[in-house]
DNA sequence: CCAAAAGTGTTCCGTCTACACCCATGG
DNA sequence: CCATGGGTGTAGACGGAACACTTTTGG
């Protein structure tokens, strides 16, 4: 009965993880050398192949998890690549995942071990393959998000300052908002909310760290920046 | 130096076409009824599986052209879905493509010869595996495209009417709106251009039919709806 | 003559945008 | 004492939503 599968060929199939992290202000993307043939040594995303006995989502956490060591992370899937030369070697096509994690929670030693950077979203050299294209479609996708859904918080730590906030969508937009109307959304959002602590790090007054609680967020989903 | 990759495992890869249509003012979908084991007689999208010498792009013109005969349609890619036991004979992930066509133009015989049928998604059937969350990503997707880019045009004859044109976004939208609010739009849109050619059909006054224009839509496109 | 769809503008309301000054503190 | 970032309200513009009547003609 199975037979009738047997006629049709099988693939190689892998998954590409568009990584990002925000920093300095700046949004940005771990990116590394690649250690392998084909393309050693060009500017490549972390990627691996997916396995018979696991889903894909699964294959993702599994490739995300070897590079960063974390688990649980925010990640969406971006789309299907397959043009039948996109990799120089064998007919591979890939399932591109983006993953947005708070940089403060990387390992640093990881950054060497696996030769990866963290590189400015806007200054991204050309990479390995169709990864441009990936990053170009991840950024779009996960902008969209941002907009619509409370993600951006996985980019920052549990406690943040609006201005931290505020700089975040900056980077994302790719263009500066106004803080008073910024703030005034943020007002509106009561699953954002104010705690006593306050940040003395970034300026001499002091800012009031914020938090998102997500569980006053499940009860009444409404976000919009 | 390609021994790199045999290290890995090869996976079944399918395309599944979600084909959109609009007729009697219904949003319709082309589903049919499964040849072949397993799930033999269950409701299912048209796919097909992907082959060694021809992009997941080019598996799914080639699929869609199976059933319907056509060429050049508008497809996008709505994600990849790959549980392991996704499919119960083999473990195959598959790539979901939506297609908009226009239902006359489709051949009425193909629908016997293939055993396929228009149905309103409102009231999609169970359907094999996972192709109703296929459905539903596909609607969504398609859903806000159709709000930012002029593809609805897709769904309907070359010569339309302004009702038409409204009918299929309430369809699409699934909600009532209003002609006047709607026509304001339309007018600010110079590639939607009114003919001189009138619809007898389907009033007595007769309405004037409408086209859209995709040079000029080209120079200048800015599309809201 | 009437049922059925085509066609046409104005007002209101809520939302978004622009905009400037005082506060607290570390150095 | 001053440089630096934190924090706050209002007015005007704009865009979206609500809304009703006249026209044409086939049957």
């Amino acid at each position: 009965m199975t037979s009738f599968y047997f006629e049709h060929q099988k693939i190689f199939l892998a998954v590409d993880c568009i990584i990002f992290g925000f920093d300095d202000n700046k949004l940005k993307i771990l990116i590394g050398r690649r250690q392998m043939d084909p393309g050693r040594g060009e500017w490549s995303l972390y990627g691996g192949f997916v396995r018979n006995d696991e889903s894909i989502d699964e294959a993702a956490d599994r490739t995300l998890y070897q590079l960063t060591g974390m688990r649980n992370v925010y990640m969406r899937q971006v789309g299907a690549f397959g043009s039948v030369k996109r990799d120089p070697g064998e007919r591979v096509v890939s399932i591109a995942y983006y993953a947005l994690i708070n940089v403060k929670d990387y390992d640093e030693h990881l950054l060497k071990e696996h030769q990866v950077e963290w590189v400015n979203v806007d200054e991204m050299p050309h990479l390995y393959s169709d990864h441009n294209v990936m990053v170009e479609k991840a950024r779009k996708l996960m902008r969209q998000k941002m907009h619509t859904e409370p993600v951006g918080f996985e980019l920052l730590p549990d406690l943040f300052t609006l201005t931290q906030l505020q700089r975040l969508y900056e980077a994302v937009k790719g263009e500066e908002v106004d803080k008073r109307n910024f703030r005034k959304r943020i007002k509106d959002m009561d699953f954002i909310e104010k705690t006593d602590l306050i940040d003395k790090e970034s300026s001499k007054r002091g800012a009031a760290f914020y938090r998102f609680n997500k569980k006053v967020y499940s009860l009444e989903p409404n976000f919009k920046l």
